[in-house]
DNA sequence: TAATTTTTCAGGGTTTACCCGAGTTTTTGT
DNA sequence: ACAAAAACTCGGGTAAACCCTGAAAAATTA
């Protein structure tokens, strides 16, 4: 008997997991014990089976991944966690790997190299594709010159920029938000200059532009 | 030997594909005959090869799905499109599905929903994954209750209006706006007021927000 | 051709959005 | 635990958006 790697499989997106299952039952040394469509239930399964690698959306419903992966380290250090994403967004990269996870790959990767860094990161030692690579070098070449107009990265919103954002592509005056969070005029126009700010726009028309095209009112 | 489906995968997540792939090969009715990651190398592989259904992702890079899917139906009219997405976006579906897809499903439906999916857009019906059909419902719902009650159904834009809206969801001030279209700054207010009334919204985020929801710019 | 819509523009006024600054509290990183 | 960063909270002043009224060419439609 060889050494056999427990996978649990976490990610909402049914049919991907679906496909991931098929291709992992074919490798004789991989055995797929449990799927997980959100956060929670990751951390629930993870108190009652044996698992030694989590692939982890890093998108996830609820609880995002990088919190997941936060916790699934901190209480279960043995287990293994290889983050996946759509996006190769270097936030993401260098904040899932801040907490705890031991590779990071996207969903473009092909099979083989999917293999490979299952193998990899549950053998002890860390996988990035060479996408991810490259971006991590970036990061830490930049470090903090985030600002450039390459690629549209969107900082996180606090909540109150969220409800202010939200108010604000429903029509809401300065005042009637103000009225609706029981706080001042002046600093729901705070709010929205940070807004203005952190999306890069000019004015609320923007804001509304980059909130729908970047899907970000969708909690 | 019974009648096979030859299908297509165009995704541009090659991870992805390749569950896909796995999938659909364990089916004894289905082959796989291509992969396409883009719009264009789906075009270019249908002049070349026999295939009854493409399972297509409603997001691709460089030529969009819905693109994709308008030259697929009216080149080739007798291959099915079956479409993929991530989101449930009413936009998205009534769009694709005003295109020629024959169905829609999410990328977190289940195996066995899929696999009927195919079977039944190959067979000439149309399929429609639960949560796409509420969508499609609410939809209808909301265009009869808009229409008929307040009569706030979208009325036709004149080419100027259409013009400025252009340039208020780009950002532009009234200034601005007027510079580029060499008319007076009260030109561009009497065309915003126009605006504003036609599309029963109080300001520009407003514009903005109906002009998105309602594609009111692409052309 | 007549009727309608569109495009163009103005004066004058009210309201709102946006900019600069700044203090307190909360969260984060080491 | 401490320093740094971010978030939340406001005020004053200016530029821009928005409202009302009115109106004359120009283009479109019936």
């Amino acid at each position: 008997m060889t050494t056999e790697i427990n996978i649990l499989i976490a990610d909402d997106h049914t049919m991907f997991v679906d496909g991931m299952d098929s291709i992992l039952s074919g490798e004789a040394d991989f055995v797929v014990v449990g799927r997980s469509y959100d956060g929670p239930s990751v951390l629930d399964f993870l108190r009652n089976h044996k698992v030694d690698l989590v692939l982890l959306d890093v998108n996830l419903p609820g609880m995002n991944g990088i919190e997941v992966c936060k916790e699934i380290t901190s209480q279960y250090p043995d287990v293994k966690v290889l983050a996946i994403s759509m996006f190769n967004e270097e936030s993401f990269v260098s904040e899932i790997l801040n907490n705890g996870a031991k590779g990071y790959i996207l969903k473009n990767t092909g099979r083989e190299e999917l293999l490979k860094a299952i193998r990899t990161v549950a053998g002890g030692n860390s996988y990035f594709s060479d996408e991810v690579t490259e971006i991590i070098m970036k990061g830490l070449m930049n470090k903090r010159k985030s600002s450039a107009r390459t690629g549209s990265f969107i900082p996180r919103l606090s909540r109150r920029e969220k409800e202010v954002l939200k108010l604000i592509t429903r029509e809401f005056t300065t005042q009637e938000i103000a009225d609706n969070l029981f706080i001042s005029l002046k600093t729901v126009e705070s709010h929205r200059a940070s807004l203005l700010s952190k999306l890069n726009a000019r004015n609320s028309a923007g804001l509304v532009r980059i909130a729908m095209e970047n899907h970000l009112l969708d909690d």
